[in-house]
RNA sequence: AGAGGGAUGGCUGAGUGGUCGAAAGCGGCGGUCUUGAAAACCGUUGUGGGGCAACCCACCGGGGGUUCGAAUCCCUCUCCCUCUGCCA
């Protein structure tokens, strides 16, 4: 959520970065916005000076009724009437209007940083980087979906038996794998720098609103009605959330935590073609990072946070490319979001194993979550995460890149926690 | 799941109807002392909103009510603790 004195402070400034993301009608949102707000602050006034002549008038009659002075007392109560009709009517005005406000800043997105560039569409990204060369694979080289039937290493039919399209199951070596995945990565994420975190897979609906993901996007996330609890889509939910409501003291910064989680996506109505096998799926695990950095050093965080993914990624042996994601493609909470892509040679696409991101303070203000400066004033902080990484599509281009006559080569830095070099 | 007890500022913890935004201690910050530090002593120290400011308003787990006036009384919800039960 945007802070409300930010628009009106830099009305233009917002309005322009709206457009960069194809927002519509981005200039009279803001006007309305700000048309609510200046009642807000008219109606909070009012109030005040209703309360404030309430507040005295209290006082006054607690010392004539001390005094003994009833009648006068009396006289003093009958003036409280009409206040407290007063000030009950304008306190349901103001929550109203402060209920509306908030409403409305629920659905504008976060400001992109200058450096975003312009675009729609994922066409209109920017690849600032690439890694290794694209193999040339022979001509019966299997997609993974088919290696991993000829392995016995991943199920899509016994997930669908016991729970349902995009449930896979893991068996075997493609068991393994995942055990070895999930250590790499929080090994990795620990030499880092990183403090490991096993958060609850589900969070309630604060946390679902502190991240950001209620209330637009509800219909993406599983919900267990009985208890009013949400399936977190990614870790970043409940590690995020973790530092919901605090003032962080300045030498605590930066926070560097990593956790390793399932993640639960509904992904409604977006199953194709080219979402087969583990391109998409309803559960994957995945190892999240997440930071919390004062505002002047969050972008130096987010380079370091997408050189550490860059490393993951060359220490898998996998060809890469970086990519700056454009207005239109952005998340609606980011700022900035660097997206890594593995190429996958036999389905000859890039893939999406890793996004990173600075929210700077749009999380953090529906969070609450601060630090204080050196002249001892509140600030709020700024969050950032970025996946490092999500399993099913490192596998997939593992299995694809990898893949030869005798079976399937591990990339070595994988070795010691698998126990086996070949999948065979 | 049943019975009982709780929820107060960064932390511990007093406060059962009025000058209480809240004692005290710890912690933090500033100072005195010291070569420096510690100790001791003095001062200071919640968050948010409105206002150029003086200042005003709101907040004692959430919501509602009683009252001229609520941290304090009533209702309700949530969470925590203890005992009993069940259970990985």
């Amino acid at each position: 959520m945007l802070q409300i004195s930010f628009l009106r402070q830099h009305t233009e400034k917002a309005i322009a970065g709206l457009n960069k993301r194809h927002f519509p009608n981005a200039a009279q949102v803001i006007s309305e916005v700000l048309a609510i707000d200046d009642e807000r602050r008219h109606t909070q006034a009012e109030l005040d000076k209703a309360n404030a002549r309430l507040n005295a008038l209290s006082k006054e009659i607690g010392i004539l009724i001390k005094a003994g002075k009833h009648q006068e007392a009396e006289t003093a109560k009958a003036e409280t009437l009409e206040l407290k009709t007063t000030s009950k009517h304008l306190s349901d005005k103001l929550a109203a209007l402060e209920e509306e406000l908030t409403r409305k800043l629920y659905t504008i997105p976060n400001i992109p940083h200058e450096s975003v560039p312009d675009g729609r569409s994922a066409q209109d990204n920017e690849v600032v980087f690439q890694h290794g060369s694209l193999p040339t694979l022979d001509s019966n080289a299997l997609p993974h979906w088919d290696l991993v039937k000829k392995y016995d290493i991943i199920d899509f039919e016994l997930g669908n038996k016991i729970t349902g399209a995009g449930f896979p199951v893991y068996k075997n070596k493609g068991a393994k794998l995942q055990r070895a995945l999930m250590n790499f990565f929080l090994d990795r994420a620990t030499q880092a720098g990183y403090v490991e975190i096993q958060p609850p897979s589900l969070v309630n609906e604060a946390s679902g609103y502190g991240t950001g993901q209620l209330p637009d996007k509800d219909g993406q996330m599983y919900y267990i009605a009985a208890d009013g609890l949400y399936l977190i889509p990614t870790a970043e939910v409940p590690i995020t959330n973790l530092y919901r409501d605090m003032i962080l003291r300045k030498e605590d910064l930066p926070i560097k935590n990593v956790g390793f989680t399932p993640c639960f996506r509904r992904e409604a109505g977006s199953w194709g073609a080219h979402v087969r096998g583990l391109n998409r799926l309803h559960q994957f695990e995945k190892v999240e990072i997440v930071q919390i950095q004062t505002p002047d050093k969050s972008y130096e965080a987010l380079q370091e946070m997408c050189q550490y993914v860059k490393s993951l990624l060359i220490d898998l042996e996998l060809p890469f490319r970086m990519v700056k994601l454009c207005g239109g493609d952005m998340g609606f909470t980011a700022a900035l979001t660097y997206d890594f892509e593995v190429y996958a040679a036999a389905q000859q696409r890039w893939l999406e194993v890793s996004s990173v991101s600075n929210f700077e303070t749009f999380q953090a203000t529906r969070l609450k979550l601060r630090y204080r400066d050196e002249n001892n004033k509140t600030q709020l902080l700024h969050t950032l995460n970025g996946s490092a990484l999500a399993f099913p599509r490192v596998v997939a281009a593992l299995l694809e890149n990898h893949q030869t006559s005798q079976g399937i080569r591990l990339p070595k830095v994988l070795v010691p926690y698998t126990g086996f070099d070949v999948i065979d």
